[in-house]
DNA sequence: TTGACACGTAAGCATACGCTTACCTATTAT
DNA sequence: ATAATAGGTAAGCGTATGCTTACGTGTCAA
């Protein structure tokens, strides 16, 4: 998906950076194609994917929603550290 | 691990508030022993268990890295939605 | 029209995960 | 001494995951 930021590629050239056979991306894209994350357009013989900035806006928030949450429960945590032994000096 | 935060507790007052038996517990605790997470102590017939503040306080780093780490990408994602379609109005 | 290319899909697989049942030891209570 | 309690460990399992190899289809090129 990083690789489809840069706009629509076919699958061998999302294949290629990876040390995987290409059926293995193949099956990766399947997932999310399925997820509605990605589309593909037919061009000749290749297939052009790139990403579905709809759904992907849905993950976005989705994932703001979590990373909320987990904010908050790692400022528990330190906050319980500090409550342990007391404010400690961290590595900067 | 949250129960732990309450301070010391035995294995089946870790056990009890799960749908899982008591060895599926004693396995997660023997995981997070080989981590140096928790502690144990053990007292008559009791193995009494207690969060290890220095190992997790190296967790709180590391994930407190990675956070940084992810807001960023985050971030990224969020800019390259709003490149695509224009900045949209976001459910609040 | 025949081969080469781009790709999808199915089947098989090794491995990881997380549980349960069964059993063992150490300690306390009777 | 014996039974009950607290807990650990091993073995077996169902299931998920993520590959690979093998093969099928549609398209272009010679």
């Amino acid at each position: 998906m990083d690789l489809l930021g840069q706009g629509e590629l076919p699958v061998n050239r999302l294949a290629a950076p990876f040390a995987m056979t290409r059926p293995a991306i193949s099956q990766h894209l399947r997932v999310l194609r399925s997820a509605g994350l990605v589309g593909v357009r037919r061009v000749g013989r290749e297939r052009r994917y790139r990403l579905r900035a709809a759904r992907l806006r849905e993950v976005y928030d989705w994932v703001a929603h979590y990373e909320r949450f987990w904010r908050s429960k790692l400022k528990a945590l330190g906050e319980y550290l500090d409550r342990q032994h007391g404010p400690v000096e961290r590595k900067k």
